[in-house]
DNA sequence: GACCTTCTCACCTACGTGTTAAGC
DNA sequence: TCGCTTAACACGTAGGTGAGAAGG
């Protein structure tokens, strides 16, 4: 869950910038199985919400947090179910294809953006309000607009205010997913109902069970 | 609805910045019956909310946005019920002693702060997340420690980041109001419910009725 | 038909209301 | 008793879920 930052100069680099990725042993989780992502027009959340926390920051000087969804690779992506004929256990994801080309970049300025550093360590810096859309209407701040069945992955940038070149980045292969407009693998929906505190009513044992869930 | 600073160098003063408060013929109403907030151990939010506009601000330069809730005068007040022998009318707010010492002030800053004039102006600046309350525990940013039964008025104040002493402060009398555990005027508490559209339970007709309402 | 997208839906979470009754 | 405060409450707003049906 730790990154170190290989994009400052060497010899700017008084202490090391650290980042940690929260709740990364859900993230392995959904990994694991096959994280998938949905895509709606108005736009849906991220799911595990995107958490990290800072170290090594110089607690006087000033920083801007940023996020990104970046492509991973230059694929179309299509899910082989188990009724395949072909496949005889759970369905998986396989290429099928070339990607599109790629819509604008977009970087999410976090909030908390010019706070100081030691107002930003040790303080969970949460993107939990980003969302997805395949829709390029409505496009407002805090959505990602990207393609459906492609594969992308979460990266935080954390750049000083007062020094132009001093940015660091960090990207979270854990986090990587394809992008879907309806859930394809049905142990990974199984995954989000289990965790995801908005989908409780779909829970096999009911919506009796609560656990708390920090943002 | 519209303030002038008169606070701002006349030597600086290339152009005159404006404020205007919104929904003025509310705060109007309310105040000629006798405006009460609610003070709660959590936080009660400022309903009316206060949301006001900006103009004459220079376009490319950085502004601070803040808000405070001032005391009116040093003077406690209770209310004098229709049940009141002495009175054969309404309640009404009469003085009932001198005024505690006050808590330390808070400005709240508002999360738009830092962005540029031409991004403030023509664009409702809204605190309708801030919060009153008259406990001190669990204090955090956004909520107002007050007492009771005690006068305040709402000010709203707009600094230049870039030149220290540029700062410009508005108050708005009609927003003057009195702080209570529970609603003392029969009137004022429909008025509330009247306009309040977390309050449509108690609306006469039943909560049929919808107004649009923007924040 | 197979595949993917869109829309609607019931049902959650989260929290903002004034009222009421109890507490002090 | 009286005045004021607190907590529980029902019921609203606002919006985040995956499922399922319908569309292309």
């Amino acid at each position: 869950g730790v990154a170190y930052s290989h994009t400052v100069p060497a010899h700017r680099r008084e202490q090391l910038v650290q980042i940690t990725l929260c709740d990364q042993a859900l993230w392995n989780q959904f990994n694991s199985i096959g994280t998938e992502m949905v895509l709606t027009k108005a736009g849906r959340r991220v799911f595990p919400s995107l958490r990290v926390t800072f170290s090594g920051l110089v607690p006087c000087a000033r920083y801007k947090i940023m996020m990104g969804v970046e492509r991973v690779d230059e694929n179309r992506y299509k899910f082989q179910g188990m009724n395949d004929a072909i496949v005889l256990q759970d369905g998986r994801w396989v290429i099928a294809g070339k990607a599109e080309l790629p819509y604008n970049r977009y970087v999410f300025v976090h909030p908390l953006s010019s706070s100081a550093g030691e107002d930003i360590m040790n303080k969970i810096v949460s993107f939990h309000k980003v969302k997805l859309t395949n829709s390029p209407m409505k496009l407002q701040n805090g959505k990602f607009l990207l393609h459906s069945l492609h594969r992308y992955q979460l990266r935080v940038y954390i750049a000083r205010c007062d020094i132009p070149d001093d940015i660091s980045s960090f990207r979270f292969a854990e986090t990587n997913f394809i992008t879907v407009t309806a859930y394809q693998n049905a142990r990974l929906s199984q995954l989000k109902i289990a965790n995801n505190p908005f989908a409780r009513r779909f829970l096999p044992g009911g919506a009796r069970r609560r656990k708390k869930q920090s943002r």
